[in-house]
DNA sequence: CGCTATCATCGTATTTCGACGAACAACGAC
DNA sequence: GTCGTTGTTCGTCGAAATACGATGATAGCG
């Protein structure tokens, strides 16, 4: 099948946002803007650790940015890969 | 936060569709139509009893629809559940 | 330099997922 | 009733996910 491949990398999005914390991460980043990771965490159910890890995850599928600012770091979406999904879902 | 209960209730929807074999059983029904489970599950990479775990993942995520017809089990998309899914998807 | 602040990563315990084969249930044909 | 077909559920096991605290790394302040 052509769309095998594509396939795969979709349901590694979807994996991804298959949990709330990350779910919520996304929101925030998309309705709010670029923030600080201190930002994101503060506003989540869970310990720092916790919330670096899933910002990992999100950042390993693709569907968020990252860039140091000296001693922080700054998370934002990755609006290309939002407009993939976008594009994918509405062909359901 | 407003959303909170939704967001739980879509990061399950994206959980369901965050496998790759969950994510062919939702694009053969909607691509094709309603179908057998026999039928689904020949295309699928996993043995039959496998096929139905995730039959059974995507029905309780509330994204197919299931109905006996005599010793056949009638697969097919919850259309509603889908145009949820896009309109979700379509804010972000 | 040492000190603080900010995050990431490591180590670990618990839970959940995903796969299979075996056993079970429901239906139709006979 | 007994088969044969279809599909689900159960039991199990290794792999992955998820949470936390502890540790490590880096940047800026003094």
């Amino acid at each position: 099948m052509v769309n095998r491949r594509k396939d795969e990398h979709m349901a590694n999005a979807f994996r991804a946002l298959g949990h709330p914390v990350r779910l919520r991460i996304v929101r925030i980043l998309n309705d709010e803007g670029a923030s600080f990771a201190g930002d994101i965490t503060r506003r989540l159910p869970v310990v720092a650790s916790t919330a670096s890890q899933h910002l990992k995850i999100l950042r390993e599928a693709g569907l968020i940015n990252d860039a140091a600012d000296g001693p922080h770091r700054y998370y934002s979406v990755n609006k290309q890969a939002l407009l993939d999904l976008k594009a994918w879902v509405r062909k359901l």
